[in-house]
DNA sequence: TGCTGCGCACATG
DNA sequence: CATGTGCGCAGCA
């Protein structure tokens, strides 16, 4: 049921970021999915942390940096003991893939309807002139068989899953349309199309073979148009006096970029006790890893303009930049604890700037309505959102606690507070869990409807049908009853659907779906009362 | 200015 | 040694 969303897209940037040598890092993973499938990097992180644990992706830290490989097609690494063999099949494996992913990249269609076997082999033959059409017939074969390809019911492919075996149903999931597309005619889709080559070093490079200005595929048609086709000619630098003069590009020899530099010192001074080379930078935090949520280590980053007090970075020794976690916007610590409202960070110090801030119930930005957020927890909801509703007219924004934290406090029972929001329910709170975390709120609320009586007036749906709930719903939101049923939503999916799937599953406007969510949970109780809600 | 291709140093097995 | 990775550069739109 639940499917990764953007998963195809996630590897679809990977293979692309690594065909052009990028470091598959999340913020170019992040850009490309924002840039190509308008995929916010919240989604993308998201779903690429889906994928994580899934391990249809591996997070690997690379030369003292995270970086992100498609399992597909970097599995075996490590474990592999039959290392000719696993070099065969990897090796084929990226002729495949990569054409999977230049399809992919260059005709988002093939993520919806699978890819025909006819055009993986076209492609792939287009890339990879080494291996005959046959051969590469082959390798697919060989790669359904092995699972990191699947083959869909109707007959086109898809990538597989990682490595463990299983959840191959899981990768892909079209419906096939047998449409022929063509692939040498779309360089002009909404990204910048690329030529996708075998990726890493083709076997010896100029080992005898065209130069590497040649080696390209100029018979992939124009697939990029104006592709760099000369390489620069040597330029005298004076810094590179010190270098072997067959070299000016790239990185100069023994030297790495500053950011791999400062990281190495920073883990080789948190990280690795054994060695004792730095001294400095202790406080910082070189995660790299911009997407560690799950880590209580504040986002803290090196260097960046606060985006509070716009001033650069030292404002004093222990004033540390915290970086957004969902975008590079960085800022003070302590004018973020200094700040109000919607810039103050959460209290493990991670931090989301206003962009990225969203409602922790609907997961919608402040583009979908005004936040609000906890002066507790740093939660955000919007108005209707939270339950209950929170009052319009709220003047101290400062001071407004979540129904969570105030349900959290040991003491609320009886206790009068001068929160806005601190209204008749309250009283109910002292069966409550003191320590429910926000996304609890189902439960909370599951616990506050243990209070109210059965309306015997409200069905029993857990015997309905598909039309039954569409019967139902004609009558009582007709706007939803076609989504519902084209979602196949009988009885028993209703009694299961949470408020993110009505939310953000039925691609329901906000108020619509908020609605709609509020007679299904009245469905699913048997219940009407607006605090399972909101207001 | 941002995306791209890619030489080549470096990492890894 | 073979191969994977990605930095940092230059070309291009």
């Amino acid at each position: 049921m639940s499917e990764i969303k953007y998963k195809n897209q996630i590897l679809a940037a990977i293979d692309h970021l690594r065909s052009r040598k990028s470091r598959p890092d999340i913020n170019r993973i992040c850009k490309f999915m924002l840039k190509c499938y308008k995929v916010t990097p919240k989604d993308t992180k998201a779903d690429l942390k889906r994928c994580l644990k899934e391990k249809s992706i591996y997070k690997v830290d690379y030369k003292d940096n995270v970086s992100y490989r498609n399992a597909a097609k970097w599995r075996k690494k490590s474990t592999q003991n039959n290392k000719m063999s696993a070099t065969v099949a990897t090796s084929e494996r990226r002729i495949i893939t990569s054409a999977i992913a230049t399809l992919i990249y260059q005709d988002q269609s093939y993520l919806e309807n699978g890819i025909a076997f006819d055009d993986l082999v076209r492609v792939a033959a287009s890339q990879e002139s080494k291996y005959s059409k046959k051969q590469l017939e082959t390798i697919i074969n060989k790669e359904l068989s092995s699972g990191s390809l699947v083959k869909l019911p109707n007959g086109t492919l898809a990538l597989g899953p990682a490595d463990h075996d299983g959840d191959s149903s899981d990768s892909f999931k079209f419906e096939y349309n047998d449409s022929n597309t063509k692939m040498t005619s779309s360089a002009n889709s909404s990204c910048r199309s690329s030529p996708q080559r075998t990726r890493g070093r083709p076997k010896k490079r100029g080992g005898g073979t065209s130069s590497n200005s040649m080696h390209s595929n100029s018979q992939n048609a124009g697939v990029r148009v104006g592709e760099r086709r000369k390489m620069a000619k040597k330029v005298f630098d004076p810094s590179d006096n010190n270098v072997p003069s067959k070299r000016k590009r790239g990185r100069p020899i023994g030297s790495l970029n500053k950011s791999t530099i400062k990281k190495r010192l920073m883990i080789a001074g948190k990280d690795k006790e054994d060695t004792p080379l730095s001294e400095s930078q202790q406080s910082l935090d070189g995660s790299g890893d911009e997407m560690e949520h799950d880590e209580p280590i504040p986002h803290e980053t090196s260097g960046g303009v606060c985006s509070v007090c716009l001033v650069q970075k030292p404002r004093g020794s222990n004033d540390r930049l915290v970086e957004c976690r969902d975008c590079n916007n960085k800022a003070h610590l302590s004018c973020l604890q200094s700040g109000s409202g919607i810039l103050k960070p959460r209290p493990d110090n991670t931090w989301q700037c206003p962009h990225c801030k969203t409602c922790v119930v609907c997961c919608e930005t402040n583009d979908a309505g005004i936040l609000t957020v906890c002066s507790i927890c740093s939660d955000a909801y919007h108005a209707l959102c939270h339950s209950p509703r929170i009052p319009e007219r709220l003047k101290a924004w400062d001071q407004w606690e979540c129904n969570n934290c105030l349900e959290s406090r040991p003491t609320v029972v009886g206790s009068p507070t001068t929160h806005p929001n601190n209204i008749d329910y309250s009283t109910k709170t002292a069966t409550l869990d003191p320590f429910l975390k926000p996304h609890e709120l189902d439960r909370v609320q599951t616990k506050l409807s243990e209070n109210v009586p059965i309306d015997v007036s409200i069905p029993d749906i857990s015997n309905w049908n598909v039309d039954n709930v569409y019967d139902y719903f004609l009558e009582h939101f007709p706007e939803a009853a076609p989504i519902l049923r084209e979602q196949e939503f009988d009885g028993q999916a209703l009694s299961m659907a949470c408020r993110a799937d009505i939310v953000r599953g039925l691609g329901l406007p906000l108020g619509p779906a908020l609605a709609l969510y509020r007679i299904i949970v009245k469905l699913q109780t048997r219940k009407d009362d607006w605090r399972m809600c909101w207001g």
